[in-house]
DNA sequence: ACCTATTCATAAAG
DNA sequence: TCTTTATGAATAGGT
Protein backbone atom coordinates (compact mmCIF):
# COMPACT_ATOMS: atom_id res chain seq x y z
CA UNK A 1 0.00 0.00 0.00
CA UNK A 2 1.22 3.22 -1.08
CA UNK A 3 1.64 6.28 1.79
CA UNK A 4 0.97 9.82 0.82
CA UNK A 5 4.24 11.13 0.13
CA UNK A 6 4.76 13.82 2.24
CA UNK A 7 6.53 17.32 1.46
CA UNK A 8 9.93 16.94 2.79
CA UNK A 9 10.75 18.60 5.82
CA UNK A 10 14.66 19.31 6.43
CA UNK A 11 15.98 18.40 9.41
CA UNK A 12 17.84 15.47 10.60
CA UNK A 13 16.17 12.23 9.56
CA UNK A 14 16.12 9.88 12.78
CA UNK A 15 15.56 6.77 11.57
CA UNK A 16 19.30 5.40 10.41
CA UNK A 17 18.08 2.92 8.14
CA UNK A 18 16.17 5.79 6.17
CA UNK A 19 18.71 8.63 6.40
CA UNK A 20 21.26 6.22 5.07
CA UNK A 21 18.93 5.70 1.94
CA UNK A 22 18.12 9.38 1.77
CA UNK A 23 22.21 9.97 2.30
CA UNK A 24 22.91 7.82 -1.07
CA UNK A 25 19.97 8.94 -3.22
CA UNK A 26 20.45 12.63 -2.71
CA UNK A 27 24.67 12.69 -2.67
CA UNK A 28 24.13 10.95 -6.12
CA UNK A 29 21.52 14.06 -6.95
CA UNK A 30 23.98 16.00 -5.64
CA UNK A 31 26.60 14.69 -7.36
CA UNK A 32 24.92 14.79 -10.68
CA UNK A 33 23.52 18.40 -10.68
CA UNK A 34 27.27 19.55 -9.32
CA UNK A 35 28.94 17.81 -12.78
CA UNK A 36 25.24 19.32 -14.42
CA UNK A 37 26.20 22.89 -13.53
CA UNK A 38 29.97 22.42 -14.51
CA UNK A 39 29.49 21.20 -17.64
CA UNK A 40 26.72 23.66 -19.15
CA UNK A 41 28.73 26.52 -17.62
CA UNK A 42 31.76 25.72 -17.60
CA UNK A 43 32.88 26.62 -14.29
CA UNK A 44 35.51 25.08 -11.65
CA UNK A 45 34.04 23.68 -8.42
CA UNK A 46 34.63 21.08 -5.99
CA UNK A 47 32.39 19.11 -3.97
CA UNK A 48 33.29 16.50 -0.79
CA UNK A 49 31.26 14.79 1.16
CA UNK A 50 31.81 12.78 4.01
CA UNK A 51 29.29 9.37 5.18
CA UNK A 52 28.88 8.78 8.82
CA UNK A 53 30.86 6.63 8.81
CA UNK A 54 33.42 9.04 7.22
CA UNK A 55 33.49 7.40 3.38
CA UNK A 56 34.80 9.96 1.35
CA UNK A 57 33.06 10.97 -1.77
CA UNK A 58 34.84 13.85 -3.86
CA UNK A 59 34.25 15.52 -7.49
CA UNK A 60 35.84 18.18 -8.71
CA UNK A 61 35.61 19.88 -12.41
CA UNK A 62 38.99 20.48 -13.21
CA UNK A 63 41.93 18.90 -10.28
CA UNK A 64 41.01 18.97 -7.29
CA UNK A 65 44.58 20.12 -6.19
CA UNK A 66 43.80 23.45 -8.69
CA UNK A 67 40.53 23.80 -6.55
CA UNK A 68 41.48 23.74 -3.24
CA UNK A 69 44.79 25.91 -3.90
CA UNK A 70 42.36 28.74 -5.59
CA UNK A 71 40.03 28.56 -2.68
CA UNK A 72 43.07 28.52 -0.27
CA UNK A 73 44.44 31.78 -1.94
CA UNK A 74 40.85 33.65 -2.28
CA UNK A 75 40.78 32.81 1.77
CA UNK A 76 43.80 33.21 3.07
CA UNK A 77 42.50 33.88 6.64
CA UNK A 78 40.37 30.46 6.59
CA UNK A 79 42.92 27.73 5.20
CA UNK A 80 46.21 29.65 5.20
CA UNK A 81 46.44 28.29 8.48
CA UNK A 82 46.71 24.81 7.21
CA UNK A 83 50.31 25.15 6.07
CA UNK A 84 51.88 25.28 9.53
CA UNK A 85 53.10 21.84 9.79
CA UNK A 86 52.70 21.78 13.11
CA UNK A 87 48.59 22.42 13.84
CA UNK A 88 48.74 19.85 10.68
CA UNK A 89 50.49 17.36 12.91
CA UNK A 90 47.58 18.37 15.49
CA UNK A 91 44.58 17.51 13.58
CA UNK A 92 46.21 14.66 11.74
CA UNK A 93 46.95 12.97 15.28
CA UNK A 94 43.84 14.18 16.96
CA UNK A 95 41.97 12.31 13.75
CA UNK A 96 43.99 9.17 14.24
CA UNK A 97 43.26 9.37 18.05
CA UNK A 98 39.50 9.46 17.62
CA UNK A 99 39.35 6.74 15.10
CA UNK A 100 42.21 4.73 16.92
CA UNK A 101 39.92 5.11 19.61
CA UNK A 102 36.71 4.43 17.91
CA UNK A 103 37.90 1.42 16.54
CA UNK A 104 39.04 0.07 19.78
CA UNK A 105 35.66 0.43 20.97
CA UNK A 106 33.72 -1.06 17.81
CA UNK A 107 36.40 -4.22 17.86
CA UNK A 108 36.49 -4.97 21.23
CA UNK A 109 32.28 -5.07 21.15
CA UNK A 110 32.44 -6.84 17.78
CA UNK A 111 34.89 -9.84 19.67
CA UNK A 112 32.40 -9.66 22.71
CA UNK A 113 29.66 -10.23 20.15
CA UNK A 114 31.48 -13.64 18.98
CA UNK A 115 32.08 -14.69 22.32
CA UNK A 116 36.00 -13.49 23.10
CA UNK A 117 37.37 -11.64 25.83
CA UNK A 118 34.45 -11.93 28.29
CA UNK A 119 36.60 -12.17 31.10
CA UNK A 120 35.80 -8.95 32.60
CA UNK A 121 32.14 -8.74 32.38
CA UNK A 122 29.89 -9.26 35.46
CA UNK A 123 26.93 -11.62 34.73
CA UNK A 124 24.68 -8.82 34.29
CA UNK A 125 26.73 -7.76 31.23
CA UNK A 126 27.25 -11.11 30.01
CA UNK A 127 23.00 -11.39 30.32
CA UNK A 128 23.15 -8.02 28.25
CA UNK A 129 25.54 -9.24 25.92
CA UNK A 130 23.37 -12.58 25.65
CA UNK A 131 19.72 -10.52 24.74
CA UNK A 132 22.07 -8.59 22.72
CA UNK A 133 23.44 -11.39 20.32
CA UNK A 134 20.29 -12.88 20.48
CA UNK A 135 17.99 -10.02 18.98
CA UNK A 136 20.93 -10.22 16.37
CA UNK A 137 20.69 -13.95 15.49
CA UNK A 138 16.30 -13.48 15.30
CA UNK A 139 17.23 -10.63 12.94
CA UNK A 140 19.51 -13.21 10.56
CA UNK A 141 17.16 -15.93 10.97
CA UNK A 142 14.23 -13.86 10.21
CA UNK A 143 16.12 -12.49 6.81
CA UNK A 144 17.73 -15.53 6.16
CA UNK A 145 13.67 -17.14 6.28
CA UNK A 146 12.47 -14.33 4.31
CA UNK A 147 15.14 -15.40 1.63
CA UNK A 148 14.38 -19.21 1.48
CA UNK A 149 10.86 -18.03 1.25
CA UNK A 150 11.53 -15.98 -1.61
CA UNK A 151 13.72 -18.23 -3.20
CA UNK A 152 10.53 -21.06 -2.88
CA UNK A 153 8.31 -19.22 -4.70
CA UNK A 154 10.57 -18.57 -7.31
CA UNK A 155 11.37 -22.39 -7.95
CA UNK A 156 7.38 -22.92 -7.43
CA UNK A 157 6.89 -20.61 -10.18
CA UNK A 158 9.58 -21.95 -12.06
CA UNK A 159 7.81 -25.92 -11.26
CA UNK A 160 4.38 -24.28 -12.44
CA UNK A 161 5.90 -23.28 -15.57
CA UNK A 162 7.85 -25.96 -16.17
CA UNK A 163 4.93 -28.01 -15.88
CA UNK A 164 2.77 -26.35 -18.01
CA UNK A 165 5.43 -26.62 -21.07
CA UNK A 166 5.76 -29.98 -19.83
CA UNK A 167 1.94 -30.51 -20.77
CA UNK A 168 1.69 -29.06 -23.95
CA UNK A 169 4.86 -31.33 -24.90
CA UNK A 170 3.32 -34.22 -23.85
CA UNK A 171 -0.02 -33.28 -25.60
CA UNK A 172 2.18 -32.44 -29.01
CA UNK A 173 3.70 -35.86 -28.53
CA UNK A 174 0.47 -37.30 -28.14
CA UNK A 175 -0.74 -35.70 -31.32
CA UNK A 176 2.86 -37.09 -33.30
CA UNK A 177 2.09 -40.49 -31.90
CA UNK A 178 -1.06 -40.46 -33.61
CA UNK A 179 0.10 -39.19 -36.44
CA UNK A 180 3.46 -41.33 -36.55
CA UNK A 181 5.58 -41.47 -39.66
CA UNK A 182 3.25 -39.03 -41.73
CA UNK A 183 5.09 -35.62 -40.44
CA UNK A 184 8.51 -34.65 -41.69
CA UNK A 185 11.49 -33.15 -38.85
CA UNK A 186 10.95 -29.90 -39.78
CA UNK A 187 7.05 -29.71 -38.18
CA UNK A 188 8.61 -31.23 -34.94
CA UNK A 189 11.48 -28.41 -34.67
CA UNK A 190 9.05 -25.84 -34.90
CA UNK A 191 6.56 -26.97 -32.46
CA UNK A 192 9.76 -27.50 -30.24
CA UNK A 193 10.44 -24.30 -30.31
CA UNK A 194 7.61 -22.54 -29.79
CA UNK A 195 6.97 -24.67 -26.20
CA UNK A 196 10.39 -23.20 -25.34
CA UNK A 197 9.19 -19.68 -26.82
CA UNK A 198 6.25 -19.70 -23.94
CA UNK A 199 8.98 -20.95 -21.24
CA UNK A 200 11.47 -18.28 -22.10
CA UNK A 201 9.10 -15.65 -21.59
CA UNK A 202 7.37 -16.13 -18.76
CA UNK A 203 10.13 -15.27 -16.34
CA UNK A 204 10.84 -11.47 -16.48
CA UNK A 205 14.50 -12.16 -15.26
CA UNK A 206 16.15 -13.93 -18.47
CA UNK A 207 18.74 -14.74 -16.60
CA UNK A 208 16.60 -16.88 -14.04
CA UNK A 209 16.12 -19.07 -17.17
CA UNK A 210 18.91 -21.44 -16.04
CA UNK A 211 17.15 -24.28 -17.60
CA UNK A 212 18.47 -24.44 -21.22
CA UNK A 213 16.42 -25.61 -23.83
CA UNK A 214 18.55 -29.00 -24.68
CA UNK A 215 17.65 -29.77 -20.62
CA UNK A 216 14.23 -29.72 -21.71
CA UNK A 217 13.94 -31.77 -24.31
CA UNK A 218 16.32 -34.00 -22.74
CA UNK A 219 14.37 -34.48 -19.56
CA UNK A 220 10.91 -35.08 -21.27
CA UNK A 221 12.73 -37.55 -23.65
CA UNK A 222 12.14 -36.11 -27.17
CA UNK A 223 14.19 -37.41 -29.54
CA UNK A 224 14.84 -34.32 -31.46
CA UNK A 225 16.90 -32.46 -29.00
CA UNK A 226 19.39 -29.57 -31.06
CA UNK B 1 3.30 32.38 -27.16
CA UNK B 2 4.98 29.66 -24.96
CA UNK B 3 7.99 27.71 -26.65
CA UNK B 4 7.60 23.77 -25.72
CA UNK B 5 10.47 23.24 -23.04
CA UNK B 6 13.44 21.41 -24.58
CA UNK B 7 15.02 18.32 -22.70
CA UNK B 8 18.57 19.78 -20.90
CA UNK B 9 21.15 18.91 -23.48
CA UNK B 10 24.12 18.77 -20.26
CA UNK B 11 27.13 20.44 -22.23
CA UNK B 12 28.44 24.08 -22.36
CA UNK B 13 25.46 26.96 -23.03
CA UNK B 14 27.16 28.73 -25.49
CA UNK B 15 24.90 31.88 -25.37
CA UNK B 16 26.45 34.15 -22.57
CA UNK B 17 23.62 35.51 -20.78
CA UNK B 18 21.62 32.48 -20.79
CA UNK B 19 24.93 30.81 -19.04
CA UNK B 20 24.59 33.56 -16.58
CA UNK B 21 21.38 32.83 -16.19
CA UNK B 22 21.58 29.10 -15.90
CA UNK B 23 24.52 29.20 -13.74
CA UNK B 24 22.56 31.60 -11.34
CA UNK B 25 19.73 29.57 -11.03
CA UNK B 26 21.28 26.14 -10.58
CA UNK B 27 24.09 27.48 -8.23
CA UNK B 28 21.62 27.97 -6.18
CA UNK B 29 19.55 24.87 -6.48
CA UNK B 30 23.00 22.70 -5.97
CA UNK B 31 23.73 24.91 -2.52
CA UNK B 32 20.14 24.26 -1.57
CA UNK B 33 20.58 20.74 -2.35
CA UNK B 34 23.88 20.56 -0.20
CA UNK B 35 22.33 22.36 2.41
CA UNK B 36 19.66 19.98 2.43
CA UNK B 37 21.84 16.96 2.68
CA UNK B 38 24.01 17.89 5.34
CA UNK B 39 20.87 19.22 7.50
CA UNK B 40 19.21 15.43 6.42
CA UNK B 41 21.82 13.25 7.39
CA UNK B 42 24.12 14.79 9.44
CA UNK B 43 27.17 14.55 6.92
CA UNK B 44 30.25 16.93 6.55
CA UNK B 45 30.26 18.69 3.06
CA UNK B 46 32.47 21.34 1.57
CA UNK B 47 31.30 22.39 -2.13
CA UNK B 48 33.06 25.18 -3.70
CA UNK B 49 32.14 26.90 -7.10
CA UNK B 50 34.08 29.57 -9.16
CA UNK B 51 32.15 31.96 -11.80
CA UNK B 52 33.91 32.08 -14.40
CA UNK B 53 34.38 35.97 -13.84
CA UNK B 54 36.38 34.16 -10.66
CA UNK B 55 33.90 34.68 -7.90
CA UNK B 56 33.93 32.17 -5.16
CA UNK B 57 31.23 30.96 -3.85
CA UNK B 58 31.15 27.95 -1.11
CA UNK B 59 29.67 26.40 1.58
CA UNK B 60 30.97 23.56 4.47
CA UNK B 61 28.75 21.95 6.78
CA UNK B 62 31.09 22.55 9.56
CA UNK B 63 34.65 23.98 9.36
CA UNK B 64 35.32 24.49 5.86
CA UNK B 65 39.48 23.80 7.52
CA UNK B 66 38.11 20.82 9.15
CA UNK B 67 36.58 19.19 5.60
CA UNK B 68 39.33 19.82 3.55
CA UNK B 69 41.98 18.38 5.76
CA UNK B 70 39.85 15.18 6.35
CA UNK B 71 39.80 15.22 2.94
CA UNK B 72 43.47 15.65 1.92
CA UNK B 73 44.19 12.99 5.05
CA UNK B 74 42.59 10.58 3.37
CA UNK B 75 43.63 11.38 -0.43
CA UNK B 76 47.10 11.99 0.31
CA UNK B 77 47.55 11.22 -3.08
CA UNK B 78 46.24 14.14 -4.90
CA UNK B 79 46.02 16.73 -2.20
CA UNK B 80 49.11 16.15 -0.43
CA UNK B 81 50.85 17.51 -2.75
CA UNK B 82 49.97 20.93 -2.17
CA UNK B 83 52.44 22.04 0.21
CA UNK B 84 55.62 19.77 0.42
CA UNK B 85 54.34 17.75 3.28
CA UNK B 86 56.53 16.46 5.92
CA UNK B 87 57.12 12.75 6.26
CA UNK B 88 55.18 12.68 9.63
CA UNK B 89 52.26 13.74 7.93
CA UNK B 90 52.27 11.37 5.07
CA UNK B 91 52.44 9.00 7.95
CA UNK B 92 49.91 10.36 9.53
CA UNK B 93 47.59 10.18 6.69
CA UNK B 94 48.17 6.63 6.04
CA UNK B 95 47.29 5.63 9.34
CA UNK B 96 43.96 7.52 9.58
CA UNK B 97 42.95 6.49 5.91
CA UNK B 98 43.99 2.85 7.31
CA UNK B 99 41.82 3.04 10.21
CA UNK B 100 39.35 4.88 8.60
CA UNK B 101 39.18 1.77 6.69
CA UNK B 102 39.31 -0.69 8.76
CA UNK B 103 36.72 1.32 11.46
CA UNK B 104 34.16 1.08 8.64
CA UNK B 105 34.53 -2.61 7.68
CA UNK B 106 34.38 -3.45 11.51
CA UNK B 107 31.40 -1.48 12.24
CA UNK B 108 29.51 -2.98 9.25
CA UNK B 109 30.29 -6.03 10.85
CA UNK B 110 29.21 -5.90 13.92
CA UNK B 111 26.07 -3.94 12.29
CA UNK B 112 25.54 -7.56 11.08
CA UNK B 113 26.05 -9.21 13.67
CA UNK B 114 23.29 -6.91 15.23
CA UNK B 115 21.02 -8.12 12.49
CA UNK B 116 21.48 -4.90 10.61
CA UNK B 117 21.94 -4.18 7.08
CA UNK B 118 21.40 -7.57 5.74
CA UNK B 119 20.11 -6.63 2.22
CA UNK B 120 23.21 -7.08 0.56
CA UNK B 121 23.91 -10.64 2.01
CA UNK B 122 23.32 -13.71 -0.57
CA UNK B 123 21.73 -16.91 1.45
CA UNK B 124 24.72 -18.50 1.95
CA UNK B 125 26.20 -15.06 3.67
CA UNK B 126 23.29 -14.98 6.11
CA UNK B 127 24.07 -18.81 7.07
CA UNK B 128 27.82 -17.88 7.91
CA UNK B 129 26.49 -15.24 9.86
CA UNK B 130 24.34 -17.33 11.22
CA UNK B 131 26.62 -19.65 12.47
CA UNK B 132 29.13 -16.91 13.47
CA UNK B 133 26.13 -15.56 15.65
CA UNK B 134 24.99 -18.78 17.11
CA UNK B 135 29.29 -19.72 17.88
CA UNK B 136 29.63 -16.16 19.82
CA UNK B 137 26.02 -16.82 21.73
CA UNK B 138 27.12 -20.46 22.79
CA UNK B 139 30.42 -18.90 24.04
CA UNK B 140 28.49 -16.13 25.68
CA UNK B 141 26.31 -18.89 27.13
CA UNK B 142 28.77 -20.97 28.29
CA UNK B 143 30.75 -17.81 30.39
CA UNK B 144 27.90 -16.80 31.59
CA UNK B 145 27.29 -20.98 32.63
CA UNK B 146 30.76 -20.99 34.88
CA UNK B 147 30.29 -17.18 35.95
CA UNK B 148 27.40 -18.70 37.61
CA UNK B 149 28.48 -22.01 38.53
CA UNK B 150 31.11 -20.02 40.57
CA UNK B 151 29.08 -17.99 42.26
CA UNK B 152 26.93 -21.03 43.43
CA UNK B 153 29.85 -22.74 44.63
CA UNK B 154 30.97 -19.26 46.56
CA UNK B 155 27.59 -18.80 47.86
CA UNK B 156 27.63 -22.41 48.68
CA UNK B 157 30.85 -22.34 50.31
CA UNK B 158 29.82 -18.89 52.66
CA UNK B 159 26.27 -21.10 53.54
CA UNK B 160 28.81 -23.58 54.97
CA UNK B 161 30.42 -21.48 56.82
CA UNK B 162 27.62 -19.88 58.09
CA UNK B 163 26.08 -23.06 58.61
CA UNK B 164 29.31 -24.13 60.60
CA UNK B 165 29.13 -20.98 62.66
CA UNK B 166 25.58 -21.09 63.63
CA UNK B 167 26.51 -24.79 64.88
CA UNK B 168 28.93 -22.96 67.52
CA UNK B 169 26.76 -20.35 67.80
CA UNK B 170 23.72 -22.46 69.25
CA UNK B 171 26.38 -24.72 71.44
CA UNK B 172 27.44 -21.86 73.35
CA UNK B 173 23.98 -20.38 73.74
CA UNK B 174 23.32 -23.70 75.01
CA UNK B 175 26.12 -23.18 77.42
CA UNK B 176 24.90 -20.01 78.48
CA UNK B 177 21.59 -21.24 79.25
CA UNK B 178 22.73 -23.62 80.76
CA UNK B 179 24.91 -21.63 83.26
CA UNK B 180 22.44 -18.33 82.85
CA UNK B 181 23.25 -15.35 84.75
CA UNK B 182 26.73 -16.77 85.88
CA UNK B 183 28.57 -15.06 83.23
CA UNK B 184 29.62 -11.49 82.46
CA UNK B 185 28.92 -8.99 79.46
CA UNK B 186 32.79 -9.23 78.20
CA UNK B 187 32.71 -12.90 77.57
CA UNK B 188 29.72 -12.76 75.33
CA UNK B 189 31.38 -9.94 73.58
CA UNK B 190 34.51 -11.86 72.77
CA UNK B 191 32.64 -14.86 71.42
CA UNK B 192 30.91 -12.56 69.55
CA UNK B 193 33.23 -11.22 67.40
CA UNK B 194 35.39 -14.26 66.98
CA UNK B 195 32.44 -16.07 65.88
CA UNK B 196 33.03 -12.76 62.81
CA UNK B 197 36.15 -13.14 62.19
CA UNK B 198 36.32 -16.51 60.76
CA UNK B 199 32.79 -15.52 58.64
CA UNK B 200 34.60 -12.61 57.53
CA UNK B 201 37.70 -14.83 56.54
CA UNK B 202 35.35 -17.44 54.79
CA UNK B 203 35.75 -15.57 51.16
CA UNK B 204 38.83 -14.38 48.91
CA UNK B 205 37.03 -11.71 47.97
CA UNK B 206 36.00 -9.30 51.16
CA UNK B 207 33.58 -7.21 49.04
CA UNK B 208 31.31 -10.08 48.54
CA UNK B 209 30.49 -10.50 52.13
CA UNK B 210 27.30 -8.84 52.34
CA UNK B 211 26.36 -9.99 55.33
CA UNK B 212 27.27 -7.69 57.54
CA UNK B 213 27.77 -8.41 61.34
CA UNK B 214 24.99 -6.92 63.14
CA UNK B 215 22.46 -9.01 60.35
CA UNK B 216 24.15 -12.35 61.57
CA UNK B 217 23.97 -11.55 65.00
CA UNK B 218 20.10 -10.44 65.11
CA UNK B 219 19.41 -13.51 62.48
CA UNK B 220 20.81 -15.50 65.24
CA UNK B 221 18.91 -13.97 67.77
CA UNK B 222 21.23 -13.06 70.10
CA UNK B 223 20.84 -10.81 72.18
CA UNK B 224 23.88 -8.57 72.73
CA UNK B 225 24.26 -7.21 69.51
CA UNK B 226 26.72 -4.18 68.80
C1' DA C 1 12.78 38.95 -10.67
C1' DC C 2 8.60 36.35 -11.63
C1' DC C 3 5.73 32.72 -13.89
C1' DT C 4 4.43 28.14 -15.27
C1' DA C 5 4.81 24.13 -18.22
C1' DT C 6 7.81 20.68 -18.16
C1' DT C 7 11.53 17.92 -16.77
C1' DC C 8 13.84 16.05 -12.95
C1' DA C 9 14.51 14.23 -8.25
C1' DT C 10 13.15 11.40 -4.83
C1' DA C 11 10.07 9.30 -0.75
C1' DA C 12 7.79 5.19 -0.09
C1' DA C 13 7.16 0.65 -0.88
C1' DG C 14 8.44 -3.92 -2.84
C1' DT D 1 20.89 -2.02 -3.75
C1' DC D 2 17.59 -1.72 -7.57
C1' DT D 3 13.00 -0.78 -9.35
C1' DT D 4 8.62 1.39 -9.63
C1' DT D 5 5.45 5.10 -9.19
C1' DA D 6 3.23 9.10 -7.43
C1' DT D 7 4.43 13.38 -6.02
C1' DG D 8 7.38 17.16 -4.69
C1' DA D 9 10.98 20.17 -6.47
C1' DA D 10 13.91 22.45 -9.88
C1' DT D 11 14.26 24.97 -13.77
C1' DA D 12 14.05 26.49 -19.14
C1' DG D 13 12.04 29.62 -21.56
C1' DG D 14 9.15 33.42 -21.71
C1' DT D 15 7.56 38.27 -19.72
Amino acid sequence: MRMVRQKTQIKKIENLAARQVTFSKRRKGLFKKALELSTLCEVDMALIVFSATGKLFDYSSSSMIQVLEKHRLLQPRNVGDLQQPSQEIQIASRECAMLSKELAETTSQLRQMKGHDLHGLELIELEKLEAMIESGLANVVTAKGERMKKEISTLKEKEAQMLEANTLLKQQLAMMELSLGQTDKHDHCRHHSWVLTVSSHSSKDPQQNYISSSDTSLKLGLPFSS
